[in-house]
RNA sequence: UGGGGCAUCGUAUAACGGCAGUACAGCGGACUCUGGAUCCGCUAGUCUAGGUUCGAAUCCUAGUGCCCCAGCCA
């Protein structure tokens, strides 16, 4: 199922693979590897849209494996958040669901001949020894004394590793290298380490773990994954990863690494997500402000939109930061075509129209969704007594202002003309609390038979129907483009104290009243909503603003959101 | 002279010896019952210095800048 013809270009990693299945290989075999210490982000969802998606674009497979090797760390409520979000995304494994714990014993067979070569070696230094022994980036290491136990010896010890009979930190088995070599990694590696914890599929029947680098090479070899994509960081694991592979002569995986994803305005690295999540700076992993895969959905963010977004970026190995704003398009986009229209006041004054009839109500007809009418219309009631949004009205309104103001005429979406006539202070506050205006009833649904031109619309709400809901309006998490680039100071000092905007009384079109789960919305005018199923109360429904509506009004004012 | 990697508009990303293109952002205009969307246009780039070549972002040499590595984390 390859793209057809070569119009869109292709990043080094399909080249390559393109390249291998000329020469050999009959299908590429990739895999996502997951931890289970932590939600997914955004950059995971790179990497799952390039392992799934080549393995969907060459007909090859894509595995998902849990690279459960440290018990200390994992746990199994992540596992589960972790298979939503990939089956969200719409990518599936099937029965291709593995772990590195099911190489466990495998592994211990592949280190038990590595010992009998005379290529690993069981070390009693201390953990403090060891980091001394291994040198600096710019002066050689020095070799352990353990590198002269007799084989008989380092098996003896392996073995009693396995079965239990040392205290964690007392021996560490080794690969035998090179404590000179310029690549850390290859300074006499550890492979296993005592861990005296249960671990959540293989229980108590290990008391040694194998590292990353003795494990996911061989996972993928056994698996017989072709091609082993993995980020930057571990392009110096990679005379490693070949040297395990080699030493064992079993089937050679490749290992390509490509930039991992950054973006503006926020973090992404799980341990800085855990800090957020635990020092209570959001309120979980799923905070709508998180840049996890759950905190998205949350916020409204379609899978479709992540996958647009993940296919834009690219795939390179240069180190970059990826503009939040591209984000941002992707999800206007995929909404603006999609999202069902509704007209919702954040911030309600009253408006009285003075010449309609007491008492007087009817039904208007309102487009769902100018982008596609195949999502058909619906009825939106209209009477004496209206919402309309407090920043569409002013009473010293600066140039080109469009919107209501006195004497000034105004469009009420798919219903009047109007022009205020008057309006109302609140006597202590000294704040405009009610407009007052007259309607056209000639220009029933919003249109001019006379030919009139009316500049501004805005969108209203009928006061005696309106649904009262709660609106929370996100913004960026952090205030500067890239929060840990200052070594001096803490990430969570740029944290954006007004990254959450809670709005109580918003008045809402009735039908905004009962909304199914997971509906995204335009309230128009105002941006992209969605219905949280999460903080709703029947009496209280809450909508998340998952993006605003591009606004040159407000950058004309050079204001940044509203 | 520790090892590894990367340098193209503001941000990303193409061009694989032959017109430096695309997207986002920005700016201007058209259109508009969403100051949205759409459409049109503009601004703006090959890290530096040499070299090879009819021709270099691309090849060579030398420099410069940035990123990663000293977990019994992944």
């Amino acid at each position: 199922m390859e793209k057809d013809g070569p119009s869109e270009s292709e990043d080094f990693i399909r080249a390559r693979i393109r390249k291998d299945l000329k020469s050999g290989i009959k299908e590429p075999i990739t895999r996502f590897p997951p931890e289970p210490n932590g939600y997914l982000h955004i950059g995971h969802a790179k990497s799952v849209c390039l392992n799934f998606g080549i393995a969907e674009e060459f007909g090859g497979t894509c595995n998902l494996r849990f690279d459960d090797t440290n018990p200390s760390k994992e746990d199994v409520r992540y596992e589960n958040a972790i298979k939503d979000d990939i089956r969200w995304l719409g990518f599936q494994w099937k029965d291709r669901i593995y772990y590195a714990s099911d190489y466990f014993e495998q592994l211990y067979e592949y280190a038990l001949k590595l010992i009998a070569e005379g290529k690993a070696y069981v070390d009693d230094l201390s953990a403090e020894e060891i980091r001394e022994y291994r040198g600096t980036l710019s002066e050689p290491g020095k070799e352990s004394s353990s590198r002269q136990k007799s084989i008989e010896e380092n098996l003896r010890l392996f073995q009693a590793m396995r079965k239990g009979e040392f205290e964690e930190g007392q021996y560490v088995l080794r690969a035998k290298i090179d404590m000179t070599s310029g690549n850390m990694n290859m300074r006499d590696p550890v492979m296993y380490r005592i861990i005296k914890k249960p671990h959540t599929r293989t229980a108590d029947s290990w008391s040694i773990y194998p590292m990353y680098d003795w494990a996911h090479g061989q996972s993928d070899s056994i698996e017989g994954i072709t091609h082993s994509l993995c980020t930057l960081e571990f392009e110096d694991h990679r005379p490693l990863y070949d040297w395990f592979i080699e030493q064992l002569g079993i089937y050679h995986s490749r290992q390509i690494e490509f930039a991992r994803l950054n973006l503006s305005y926020t973090v992404l690295s799980k341990r800085n997500l855990m800090k957020l999540v635990r020092e209570g700076f959001v309120d979980g992993w799923d905070d709508p402000r998180m840049p996890t895969i759950s905190g998205l959905r949350r916020r409204g963010y379609t899978p479709e939109s992540i996958k647009d977004f993940c296919r834009k970026i690219g795939i390179t190995k240069q180190d970059s930061v990826i503009d939040v704003e591209l984000l941002e398009h992707s999800i206007r986009e995929d909404l603006n075509k999609r999202a069902q229209r509704a007209m919702v006041v954040l911030n309600p004054l009253k408006m009285t129209i003075v010449n309609y009839p007491e008492g007087g109500e009817e039904g208007l007809d309102a487009v769902n969704n100018p982008e596609d009418l195949s999502m058909g219309k619906r009825k939106v009631p209209f009477s004496k007594e209206l919402f309309i949004e407090k920043d569409d009205f002013m009473e010293n309104p600066p140039k080109k202002f469009y919107r209501l103001s006195p004497g000034s005429e105004v469009r009420l979406r798919y219903a009047y003309i109007v022009r205020c006539v008057g309006f109302e202070r609140d006597p202590v506050t000294g704040e405009v609390n009610e407009v007052h205006c007259e309607y056209d009833p000639e220009t029933k649904g919003g249109n001019t038979p006379d030919g009139r031109k009316v500049r501004g619309t805005i969108h209203w709400v009928c006061a005696k129907n309106a649904s009262r809901v709660t609106v929370r309006l996100y913004d960026r998490l952090f205030t500067v483009p890239n929060p840990v680039s200052d070594k001096k100071k803490e990430f969570t000092e740029f944290l954006n104290t007004d990254s959450l905007q809670t709005l109580t009384d918003c008045a809402a079109e009735p039908a905004l009243g009962n909304s199914p789960a997971e509906t995204n919305y335009q309230f128009e005018r105002k941006g992209y909503f969605i219905f949280d199923s999460v903080d709703s109360k029947p009496e209280e429904p809450v909508f998340n603003r998952t993006v605003s509506l591009r606004d040159s009004w407000s950058r004309h004012l050079g204001g940044k959101t509203a």
